[in-house]
Parts: C-alpha cells; sequence; structure tokens
DNA sequence: ATTAGTAGTATACAAAAGGTTAGTGGTAAC
DNA sequence: GTTACCACTAACCTTTTGTATACTACTAAT
C-alpha cells in the first residue's frame, strides 16, 4: 500500500463518521434549534424570538428537517381555536449531549483567547 | 423577570459559544480540512486527494482561513523549484480534539441507527 | 376599533457558498 | 514529445441559504 493511500484510508475512518454527523447537525441553525428546545422553548415564536436573527422561513424549514431526522417532535393541539402547536425534543436529541457540552467548552475557550490576544 | 426572558438568558449562555464554536469550524470543510492534516496530510494534492469532493478553489480559500484562525502553518521551501508547499497543524488545533471525537463517536452511532432502522 | 400575538406560508429577491473549467510555469517520467 | 504532477488562481455559473414583506384566520387585550 502507497503512503498516500494509507494516510487516505486512516482519514476515511475518522472523517466519514464526522461527515454523516455534519450532514444531520451541521449548518447554522440546527444545534441552536437543538439547544433552544433542551432549555424549554416550545412554541415557534418563542424559538425564534430566542435564536437570534432566525427568520420565520428558515426555522420553519429547519423544525421541519429536524422532525424528518427524529429530533423534535411535532404536537398540534386542537382543544382551542387558534391551533396551539408544541414542539418536544425527542430523547435521541439527547444524545447529542457530548458534542453539544464539547462545542460550547471549545467555543468558551476560544473567546477568552480572542480576548487576551486583543 | 418574564419566563420567556429566563429562558432566553439561560439559552444563550450555551447558545453563545456554540455560535462563537460554529463561526470558526462551521461550514462543510473546516473540520474535514483540520482532520486531514491531523492524520498527516501536508501537502495541498494529497489533502485535495483525501477529502472526497472538494475543489481545489474551496480547498485554498479553507486552508486561508483556517491559517487565519491560527489552525495551520503554511511553510513554503524554496530549496528547489517547484516550489514545495506544505501545510502544518498547529498545537491549537490540538484543542479542538474533544470536539472531533464527539462528532466521530455521535456519527458512527447516528450511523449504526440508520443501518438498524432499514 | 386598533393593536398585537398565534403559527406559519408565498413570493421575490440578495448574498454566500460551492462547483467547473481552464490556465500558469516549471519539472520529471514514459 | 506528450503527458502528468505541483500549487494554486481567475472567471463564470449554479445551488444553497437567508431576508423581507405580505398574508392567512382567529383571539385577546387596550
Amino acid at each position: 500500500m502507497t503512503k498516500d493511500a494509507k494516510i487516505s484510508e486512516e482519514c476515511n475512518a475518522v472523517l466519514s463518521p464526522i461527515g454523516d454527523a455534519l450532514y444531520v447537525i451541521g449548518g447554522k441553525w440546527k444545534l441552536r434549534v437543538i439547544v433552544a428546545l433542551k432549555e424549554g422553548c416550545k412554541r415557534f415564536n418563542e424559538i425564534q424570538r430566542t435564536i437570534d436573527g432566525i427568520s420565520a422561513r428558515v426555522l420553519s424549514a429547519e423544525l421541519k428537517e429536524l422532525e424528518l431526522n427524529g429530533f423534535v417532535k411535532r404536537i398540534v393541539h386542537h382543544t382551542q381555536t387558534p391551533v396551539v402547536v408544541e414542539y418536544q425534543i425527542t430523547p435521541y436529541a439527547d444524545t447529542l449531549s457530548e458534542v453539544l457540552q464539547a462545542l460550547a467548552n471549545w467555543g468558551t475557550m476560544h473567546r477568552d483567547k480572542l480576548r487576551k490576544e486583543r
């Protein structure tokens, strides 16, 4: 096996799961929406107010994708009019806690580093 | 303090560091490039061959950004012509190991789950 | 009666990200 | 002598992502 092929093989053992992960939770908003739901947001407008800068159109699309991937459950309460819609995180979303923790830790560390450098 | 304001405050304590992290290492390619370099890739074309689907134009841009953020060092060897360029990961890139590990673990788990569901 | 809130969708547009193709100027292998 | 490798870059195009505005249809507060 050539050197290149060996590197490539080892690489892909790490690259492809990371690719799989980024495929579902990558992008600007997905993790943020999950965090917002985790922290107790349930209603559409509540989520939008919490996540700075997200538009209704994008939030709507993100919620749909997250539902498709099993992170979120959409519950419609027909008990009264107008309809009340509630979004719940599923237990599967909890499997992301390590990823979220690692990202939050690193983000905090990185910001501190930038502050000291200036 | 209202309920919404409280949720919002707690949320942002987690959301803003995650936002900071995604700002520098978010996007389709950054983490992949870092992994490739970590695993021993050093040369431009070698990296491009390893990361499936990346174009020279995009790789070039990603490497520049990574250099700017202190993850990568670009070293030009003028010893011979044509010039040989080497990319090295910096120790700062190692601070990402927890994030990478968490993502790779989750990606592996997620793929297994999808395989079983089908 | 007006205003705001609910949970979105439709439309149109702008910006960002990424892909494709071609090309540089040299060297080294077939 | 043709081809391929090296490390890119420029120009151009497409796709993705996001923004802004308006709208629905109903309720509750001012």
